[in-house]
RNA sequence: GGGCCGGUAGCUCAGGUGGUUAGAGCGCACGCCUGAUAAGCGUGAGGUCGGAGGUUCAAGUCCUCCUCGGCCCA
């Protein structure tokens, strides 16, 4: 240390340097929890709830999910988009409560329970159903506790005391009245519609419930003859149709083509041993699989006599093989897209009781009736002929042999495939036909209504709305009926003799009235008749037990939730779920509405889409790529998490992975520390140090400016909820705008100006601005830490930061002129900090206050912008000069910015001691520069005094 | 198999009605600063716009097909 350094002044302590206790690191795991606490401490929901109330209310109503497991990161997202929204309309002014739901009924709750028997040994037909439904309600209790948790760590802010669940004996009462509304219109109707059925366990089975494995079934060919020939080349054929379920021949009620494939007419000339057709036999298959058919029938020979499409055949009938024994129905031909040439022979057997496309075609697109063949055990009825009370998987030889009398069997085989299981008993699985109940999307007009409903909402994106118009204009009835345990129960009377739904407006207030009272239990622990009152004899009715679709159930939310909470009303402002709820929620809400109320029940739907892997692909368990929200949060923290939703387009699917959230720890990191810097130049400032915008420099202006521009288009896109603009702007703005070039720039002014500057007081004043609405604006999006910078600065007793309002723009900020003038002095910026960069490659300068610049500019524009400004302070160089001339030989220039040249220097004089800037005053004073010198002087005296 | 949607630098995103060398930020590399310091600043390298045809004077942008991925249905 030299004697020199020793005799000179430190003058640290006189600048003003940024001074906050907030830290540069968040620690959110830890962090966040505590913010969590102090919310529940003044039940912040509840304050948002008195702070707004008489404002107009924006509902966003909460789609329920399943109550069965912890959350994952689907649930997160969701849970996520929906508090930004819910926030940022809150800070609009709006009333925005939120009132969380849980769907509580169905399978797969029912399953765990079932479970549980099983490992006890128990059969669950032995358990009490009021015992089971108890335990049901348990489980989905002790779930809905676990995920009410993993919501509140997120930041959800909601109505978590009081949310909603389908199980609520209030809601249970609300969807049965719902129901008998359907009743009373006359939509609702018994209908019958083939389902997985498992003959060993006599009950139905969902898709879930299905394993597939290999079995050996009889395959057989099987041929028709017309009864109207549709073309005169078929005059004398029959046609051939493969089947595997030799047991569903009885049920058979037509024969499906497909209208774009080639068939052929062809003679067998030669027949096999063991053939079962003869020669001289006329038969018609498809052409592409002409060859396997021929193997299978041991056909060894034969003509092709005619080539044919399938158009051909419309308006054909068949008859049945066993015409003249009890099946003297006629068998249509009937066009199939999903009659393919990859097996068989090109003809589809369909029977519309033991097939869903069979059904599909049959029934729901040509209306032929389905017959009720198989019994719950699996054996015919009595009123089929030829095979009455045989089971159908014992059938198979008897069908072969009724069809060789008939002179229809082609040929006869075996084949192992895959084929569905009961998960349970293992067994093979039929289709049979079974009675349910619908809702008729035609008899009251729900179709058109729901299709108007679609019309008169919002969808985000526009492609939502192509999306469920196309499924409701296509979709067959509403099936609404389950055969299940665990699920509010279809609570109407049928009449045994008439099949007609009893009407009756006080027995179906009494069914609503002890359900309300006890909950879906009532419809089995009150006799009917107590229901029927003394108008009607229980005797008469047949009690209908099954049970309501989960969809049916949560169709009613808008009911007993929106509409009879006073917090809520409806129609809903909007509703917000994953893509797949256009089948699911977003449609059984709209039907339930539309079929009711008439109209949709929401103003404005949002779809979200599905979150995949860092590849982009599904995550699963087996593939061992999901993403746990659990983790993150522990990791760190529920505001990365809530960073990522936004910075994201979540319209379409979104990826998470390793890399993407670390950029969002970056991000993080740098919004952060954005938010430090203002806090600590933000210290002790007062009212009384404001400066009016007309009395700033153009620098503070400008970036008023670009506030007013932020506000409008965060504005405008929040109210289209989409967030993932607002944060590429908020989070440019940081970088681009403050960090790098106003921050950068006014670092001089805030650590070195007198304390009284107004230049200093204009600087101090802009950054308030831009605090709070920094803070603000991100509040929604990162809850916890715009919250710690809020009470960092007005302190621990200060108003939560979410119960502020995004504050208003004042007209004058608002300065495009400006900005366009500004836009060109960045430009030129860049040729200077370029040219410096040479120098400091070429070891002339290291920090940029070493160097004077002299700017060369040949477009008088550039005079205009810089007009009355100080450059050197812009550039960041200790000098610099604006010469409107030709680029002096070796000046630096840049391609992409046209007409500036920049020549470097070393600035000459002395650096100030305090402020590091080089200049000929200090020179001639010594240590300081003449700004420093007055501001040092001020202190002095102020300290003395 | 059908309906709908998507594929722009390593990552997240921009790219009205087709029109000059496709943009931003991050990340990365290199350098600077040491009075935002596990911070801040600067410079730079990264893309045959999923692929192939076609329309056009001109296509990331329009058409067809293919491919990969997703949701729903079968």
């Amino acid at each position: 240390m030299s004697a020199d350094n020793s005799e000179k002044r430190d003058y640290r302590d006189t600048v003003f340097l940024p001074k906050t206790d907030f830290p540069m690191r968040a620690g959110l795991p830890q962090r966040e929890p505590e913010f969590l606490k102090r919310w529940e401490k003044d039940a912040i929901y509840k304050t948002l709830r008195e702070d707004a109330k008489g404002r107009d209310k924006f509902v966003l109503h909460d789609g329920p999910p399943y109550a069965n497991g912890n959350i994952h990161i689907g649930h997160a997202m969701n849970k996520i988009l929906k508090d930004v929204i819910v926030k940022s309309q809150q800070m609009q002014g709006k009333d925005a409560p939120y009132v969380p739901g849980w769907d509580c009924h169905g399978l797969p709750i029912e399953w765990k329970i079932e479970e549980k028997y099983r490992k006890k040994k128990k059969n669950k037909d032995d358990v009490d159903p009021v015992e089971f439904r108890k335990e049901c309600r348990a489980f989905a209790d002790e779930w809905i506790g676990v995920q009410r948790e993993e919501f509140k760590r997120l930041g959800i802010f909601g109505d978590w005391e009081k949310p909603y669940l389908t199980m609520d004996y209030a809601a249970e009462a609300q969807i049965v009245e719902e129901l008998l509304k359907f009743s009373t219109s006359g939509a609702l109707y018994r209908g019958s519609k083939p389902v997985m059925w498992s003959p060993v366990e006599k009950t139905a089975l969902a898709e879930a419930e299905v394993e597939y494995h290999d079995h050996t079934s009889v395959q057989i060919d099987v041929s028709f003859p017309f009864v109207k020939v549709p073309h005169e080349d078929l005059e004398g054929a029959r046609v051939v149709i493969w089947t595997t379920t030799p047991w569903t021949i009885p049920a058979n009620r037509a024969v499906c083509y497909g209208p774009d494939i080639d068939y052929i007419v062809i003679e067998v000339t030669e027949a096999g041993e063991g053939a079962q057709v003869a020669e001289g036999d006329r038969l018609v298959v498809a052409e592409a699989l002409v060859l396997e058919f021929v193997k299978r029938a041991r056909i060894e020979n034969y003509l092709v006599i005619s080539h044919l499409k399938g158009k051909a055949l419309e308006g054909g009938a068949l008859a049945h093989p066993w015409r003249g024994q009890g099946y003297d129905l006629d068998v249509p031909m009937l066009p199939g897209d999903h009659v393919t040439t990859e097996a068989g022979t090109g003809f589809v057997h369909t029977a519309p009781g033991h097939g869903d496309d069979d059904y599909q075609v049959a029934h729901v697109k040509f209306g032929i009736e389905v017959p009720y063949t198989v019994d719950e055990s699996g054996c015919y009825y009595e009123h089929v002929p030829l095979v009455a009370g045989e089971h159908v998987y014992k059938v198979a030889d008897k069908v072969c042999e009724l069809l060789t009398d008939a002179s229809a069997l082609a040929s006869k085989g075996h084949l192992t495939h895959s084929y569905p299981h009961s998960w349970r008993s293992k067994a093979p699985l039929i289709f049979r036909n079974t009675p349910q109940w619908f809702i008729s999307m035609e008899k009251s007009g729900l179709r058109g209504k729901a299709l108007k409903g679609i019309e008169d909402t919002n969808w985000y994106p526009a492609v939502s709305e192509n999306r469920i118009r196309a499924m409701v204009a296509d979709r067959p009835d509403w099936v609404i009926s389950r055969q299940r345990a665990w699920g509010v129960p279809i609570t109407v009377f049928v009449h045994k003799k008439t099949g007609e739904l009893l009407q009756d407006a006080d027995v179906n207030a009494r069914i609503v009235a002890a359900v309300k009272d006890g909950g879906a239990d009532a419809w089995v622990a009150i006799p009917a008749q107590d229901f029927l009152g003394d108008k009607y004899d229980a005797e008469d009715y047949e009690q209908v037990h099954d049970i309501l679709d989960v969809w049916f159930d949560s169709g009613c939310t808008h009911a007993f939730v929106c509409e009879a909470r006073d917090d809520l009303q409806s129609p809903a402002d909007l509703y917000l779920e994953g893509s797949d709820q256009h089948r699911g929620w977003f449609q059984s809400s709209l039907l339930e509405s539309c079929g009711t109320r008439g109209v949709a029940p929401y103003k404005n739907v949002l779809t979200h889409g599905f979150t995949m892997d860092g590849e982009g692909r599904k995550m699963s368990k087996s593939l061992g790529n999901t993403v746990a929200p659990q983790k993150i949060i522990q990791q760190y923290g529920a505001d990365i998490l809530r960073l990522w939703v936004t910075s994201v387009n979540y319209m379409e699917d979104v990826r998470i992975g390793d890399q993407i959230i670390q950029g969002q720890v970056d991000a993080y990191r740098k919004i952060r520390n954005t938010m430090r810097y203002l806090l600590g130049n933000l210290a002790g400032f007062t009212e009384e140090e404001r400066l009016p915008a007309a009395e700033m420099p153009e620098l503070e202006r400008y970036i008023l400016h670009r506030l007013a521009d932020l506000d409008t288009l965060i504005r405008e896109k929040a109210n289209t909820f989409d967030y993932n603009p607002i944060f590429q702007a908020l989070y440019q703005f940081c970088i681009v705008e403050l960090s790098s070039f106003y921050f950068d720039i006014r670092k001089d002014s805030l650590y070195c100006d007198a304390e009284g500057s107004n230049r200093r007081r204009a600087v101090r004043t802009v950054l308030d601005e831009v605090f709070n609405r920094l803070t603000t604006w991100f509040a929604p999006i990162l809850a916890f830490t715009a919250e710690e910078v809020w009470l960092s600065r007005f302190g621990d007793d200060a108003e939560s930061v979410h119960r502020q309002a995004w504050p208003e723009t004042p007209a004058d900020w608002k300065n495009d002129a400006l900005a366009e003038k500004w836009t060109m002095i960045r430009r030129l910026r860049r040729v200077v900090t370029g040219a410096l960069e040479l120098d400091r490659r070429e070891k002339r300068i290291g920090a940029s206050l070493q160097a004077d610049v002299a700017i060369y500019v040949a477009d008088h524009a550039y005079v205009d912008a810089l007009g009355g400004l100080d450059v050197a302070e812009l550039m960041i160089t200790s000098s610099a000069r604006l010469i409107e001339d030709a680029a002096p030989e070796g000046a630096f220039t840049l391609d992409d910015v046209k007409g500036v040249a920049v020549v470097t220097a070393a600035a000459s004089g002395d650096k100030c001691e305090r402020c590091w800037v080089v200049s000929e005053e200090v020179s001639a004073h010594g240590e300081l520069c003449n700004r420093c010198a007055d501001a040092v002087t001020g202190l002095d005296v102020q300290a003395a005094g």
